[in-house]
RNA sequence: UGGAGUGUAGCUCAGCGGGAGAGCAUCCCCUUGACACGGGGAAGGUCGUAGGUUCAAUCCCUAUCACUCCAACCA
């Protein structure tokens, strides 16, 4: 092993190893219990970024606890066919040598994209390996493969059998940059800088005139009305009437209709059906008429009389124009408002009345606000024990769930593009009639002529994602694979795509497997952003590659921080000197692990003497070290009974955080165990217990067997470091050669009360932290070893201590540790320190600045003095004594009682160093 | 407008009814045989603010301020 760790050189070679093994296979056929987490696809087009870094670490160290735990784990991968983005990517590429998809035509562009895709679309999973994923990589799936392609075709078609899936005539939003047409989610409400026109509306009869203000005056040419609110007094007795569209003249009459807002504007509102979704509905309510005003490059059709053939920009403009000139424009507001924006090409969208693929989800949201309500009803331990509930996780997200999905529109899902699944309808040119088939179709449904042609839009990418916890199981066969893991266990993934992804997966999840759903649990982790909060763009220059952090500082460093920092509605804030950090926790690991291996035999190091190596087959008789160990508990030294203590109750809380979805506090236990417990006080006390023919046997099998477990422990979250170390350890019953770590049995979980052993350690531990800060505080040199002694403070006391002299010696530094004769008590000149249960004296001569000691006593004094007083303050309370709980009481008169005798002590010790202060 | 969350040491965050914790940063000492990606010591906090419940509140309740996110609206 390298003096210091470096994850370089092992990580790829490990991560090979285990891949080629099989290591990550799940079976179809397996009795253990089924556990199964479908990755979120990322898209082909993707690079890694830092989300999904998190979502690789969380589901990655659940995958791998529970695999260790004795599931039957798969974590199934695949990769998103990303409809509009993939498309953009491939155009783009083909614009560079002056091509279009259209003079490319439709088979051979698809053609070509498949070509990227073979080229470029395993970047993404690559790079997953280098964060150590572990997914079943044979099963791999796209969404556009043709198992999938077959889901999508069975689900399309059922849903049209149905009756929730049609054909219409809807307003919908429309890109004219993708020349698409988009779902509501993916029109992103974005801040605009734009301006309020005010325009005069004239009454048809000349008898006066309504003021109406716009942001956006090209619509005018498709109003149909002007509406105001019936109960406006201002405008009561025109309800009615009409007025003169200004430009075009058309007649318009003027409705009453609630929605209107009196105190916005002038409270007089223009109605456009054909390009408001607000308006289109009031439209619905009154019968008017819908125009619809732009082609689908933009422009502005016959329906816009002169202005035909314009831009909506220029139509804008020439008719703000317009306005002026025949004095209808009342006056130009300055006005931000959020208009609403292309998800992929953040072109503002217009709202557009289109014939379009809907699907009527509504009684689908039904079904899947039921099983989030059961859910939330019931504990994880029962959700999981059923299949019909889905808990939320965390909970918070339940409102903003149900809100949406009681408010849930019609989906919209065609798309007007090539690149995704083509729409299996097919259109009579004879009759018309539409044949939706699961098949490919040659003739018409109806008539049975041969001239059909198939739709040519596909379906938005969505579509396919709501499909994959089954759709990637072989449904709709009913497979081996789709009866053992559905539903599925856990959809972890970024509360971003709730609604676009986790809610329409649970809504025909539900729908298409009986009412079984796709998962029991969703946890939602929350944004990574950068160490100031901001969210990292391009344009902010922030971005952090995760890849760049990986070389840097290796994978398990990074997956580390990301579990440690990813605490429950939280975002994760990465700054660089956290994950440095967390790289000198995985150095810290490493070298614990050599100081075994060396004691062991197993490593030798330079200028250090080579120790025998220690053949744990004949030590252990034969035996796994976990059962001799066993077998000896009771009679283990305190220090080895100790640590094994606290191992358990590490391993315990480890297990809780994986359990809950707080792989913070599990790393955390991790953290704390490895470092301040067994680095800082097990290696250092077995460092004597190694000396010692008395202790050193069982000393080495526990120290190992700590180590082992440890690693186990911590493997789910730092997989490479953990496995490296592994493959170094001596041989030993119950492992096999070359056992990859990431398939053994994890750590049980089980806290025992603790025992004397602890307690023991305990007081050793606090002796030596005592007799440390006397030496920090007195500045006492760190090569001086000073005599001390000690007293206990009762029989009890002077055992357990005389147990720990040899450790507590070794470890303070001292030249002996003696009980305390009478001579250094009655000495003014030796110093006093005192610990629970015990004082040691110190001579001073030679070591000690008397003045300095005098200093750090009085601060004890006034640390004891505040006790006191605190302890008096709640004693001296009736209401306490009669109130509170009488143990509470008990202790608290205990309290006071030690106090006072330590103050004692404190005080007796300054007295008898002023004697000293002035000779 | 509605919903959720967060305000604790200089920074990033744990804790959540019985006297405030960690990591990093700071200061002092140390190249001690695992580790300087290290060891030891120290300093640092009216736990956002104001009320209330309780014998007891950083923790529970109410109000308030600040920030963040989600959804809706935005003529």
């Amino acid at each position: 092993m390298d003096k210091a760790y470096n994850p370089e050189s092992f990580e790829s070679r490990i991560y090979g190893w285990w891949e080629k093994s099989g290591c990550f296979k799940a079976d179809d056929a397996s009795d253990k219990p089924p556990f199964m987490i479908a990755m979120p696809p990322p898209n082909v087009t993707g690079a890694l970024h830092n989300g999904h870094a998190l979502t690789v670490t969380i589901e990655d160290a659940l995958t791998r606890w529970k695999r260790m735990c004795g599931f039957n784990a798969l974590w199934m991968p695949g990769t998103d066919h990303a409809g509009i983005a993939t498309q953009m990517v491939v155009e783009r590429e083909l614009a560079k040598d002056g091509l279009s998809r259209h003079k490319l035509g439709r088979e051979a562009f698809i053609q070509k994209v498949w070509e990227w895709k073979e080229k470029y679309g395993n970047i993404i999973t690559t790079q997953l390996r280098r964060l150590g994923a572990s997914p079943d990589w044979s099963r791999e799936r796209f969404t556009m493969d043709s198992g999938l392609s077959l889901a999508v075709r069975e689900v399309f078609v059922s849903l049209y059998e149905q009756g929730l899936l049609y054909r219409g005539a809807r307003i919908i939003n429309w890109c004219f940059r993708c020349h698409t047409a988009l779902s509501d989610l993916e029109v992103v409400p974005t801040e605009r800088k734009g301006h309020f026109w005010h325009v005069k509306y004239v009454l048809s009869d000349g008898s006066g005139e309504l003021v109406i203000a716009t942001t956006r005056p090209e619509t005018l040419l498709g109003d149909t009305a002007v509406a105001v609110h019936p109960e406006d007094e201002r405008y009561k007795k025109l309800v009615g009437e009409k007025v003169r569209l200004p430009l075009l003249d058309r007649e318009i009459p003027i409705i009453a209709d609630a929605y209107v807002d009196r105190e916005f504007g002038s409270g007089a509102l223009k109605i456009t059906p054909g390009h408001d979704f607000n308006d289109n509905e009031i439209g619905k309510r009154h019968n008017l008429s819908v125009i619809n005003l732009f082609d689908k490059e933009g422009r502005v059709n016959e329906h816009g009389g002169p202005y035909k053939g314009r831009t909506i920009a220029e139509a804008r403009e020439k008719i703000v124009a317009d306005l002026i000139a025949r004095g209808l424009l009342v006056r130009t507001e300055d006005h931000a408002h959020s208009v609403g924006v292309c998800q992929r090409c953040e072109r503002v969208v217009e709202p557009t009345v289109s014939d379009q693929w809907f699907v009527n989800v509504k009684p689908l949201a039904e079904k899947a606000i039921a099983a989030v309500k059961l859910g939330e009803k019931l504990s994880l331990a029962e959700v999981d024990a059923r299949e019909d509930a889905i808990k939320l996780v965390p909970e918070g997200w339940v409102n903003t769930y149900y809100q949406w999905m009681e408010n849930i529109r019609d989906w919209c899902v065609s798309r007007q593009l090539w690149w995704g699944h083509q729409i299996p309808a097919w259109y009579c040119d004879k009759c018309g009639h539409i044949t939706v088939s699961r098949t490919d179709v040659t003739k018409c449904g109806k008539c049975g002529s041969i001239g059909v042609k198939q739709d040519p839009d596909v379906l938005d990418t969505w579509f396919s994602s709501s499909l994959w916890p089954f759709s990637t199981l072989g449904w709709p066969e009913k497979t081996k694979a789709l009866e053992t893991f559905y539903p599925t266990a856990v959809m972890e993934t970024g509360f971003d795509i709730l609604f676009f992804w986790v809610a329409r997966m649970i809504m025909m999840g539900l729908h298409f497997n009986g009412g079984r759903a796709p998962f029991k649990r969703v946890y939602l982790h929350a944004m990574v952003r950068d160490e100031k909060g901001q969210k990292m763009s391009k344009t902010k220059g922030n971005v952090i590659d995760p890849l760049d952090i990986i070389r840097d500082f290796g994978a398990d460093a990074f997956r580390f921080t990301l579990s440690a920092m990813a605490g429950q509605g939280r975002d994760v804030k990465l700054s660089f000197d956290r994950i440095g950090g967390y790289k000198a926790f995985c150095n810290k690991l490493w070298n614990a692990s050599r100081y075994v291996l060396m004691r062991l035999g197993y490593v030798t190091a330079e200028g250090l003497a080579p120790q025998p190596r220690t053949d744990f087959t004949a030590l252990t008789g034969g035996k796994p070290l976990g059962e001799w160990i066993s077998a000896r508990r009771a009679k283990l030294h305190p220090v080895n009974a100790w640590i094994l203590e606290c191992f358990e109750a590490a391993a315990e809380t480890v297990h809780r955080g994986f359990e809950e979805f707080r792989l913070n506090e599990a790393a955390n236990e991790v953290f704390t165990f490895v470092w301040n417990e067994y680095c800082d006080w097990y290696i250092e006390f077995s460092k004597s217990l190694l000396e010692s023919p008395a202790t050193a046997d069982e000393t080495k099998v526990c120290m190992l067997y700590v180590l082992e477990q440890t690693l186990a422990l911590a493997h789910p979250l730092i997989p490479f470091v953990t496995e490296e170390i592994f493959q170094h350890l001596p041989p030993r019953h119950g492992v096999r050669e070359k056992e990859p770590l990431m398939l053994r049995p994890y750590p049980v979980a089980k806290r025992a009360a603790p025992t004397h052993a602890s307690q023991l350690v305990g007081l050793w531990k606090n002796s030596i932290e005592a007799l440390r800060a006397f030496r920090g505080e007195n500045g006492i040199a760190p090569k001086a070893r000073p005599k001390v002694t000690f007293e206990a403070a009762d029989a009890a006391h002077a055992k357990d201590f005389q147990a720990g002299v040899l450790y507590i010696k070794a470890i303070a530094q001292l030249e002996s540790l003696e009980p305390e004769s009478g001579k250094l008590k009655g000495d003014s000149a030796a110093a006093e320190i005192l610990s629970e249960g015990v004082k040691f004296y110190v001579p001073l001569a030679g070591l000690v600045d008397v003045s300095g000691e005098k200093k750090r006593l009085e601060k004890e004094k006034a640390d004891a003095l505040k006790d006191i007083e605190h302890v008096k303050n709640k004693l001296a309370k009736e209401t306490f004594i009669s109130k509170a709980p009488k143990e509470l009481v008990d202790k608290e008169r205990e309290k006071l009682a030690g106090f006072a005798a330590k103050l004692a002590e404190i005080e007796r010790a300054i007295s008898k160093l002023q004697k000293v202060a002035a000779n």
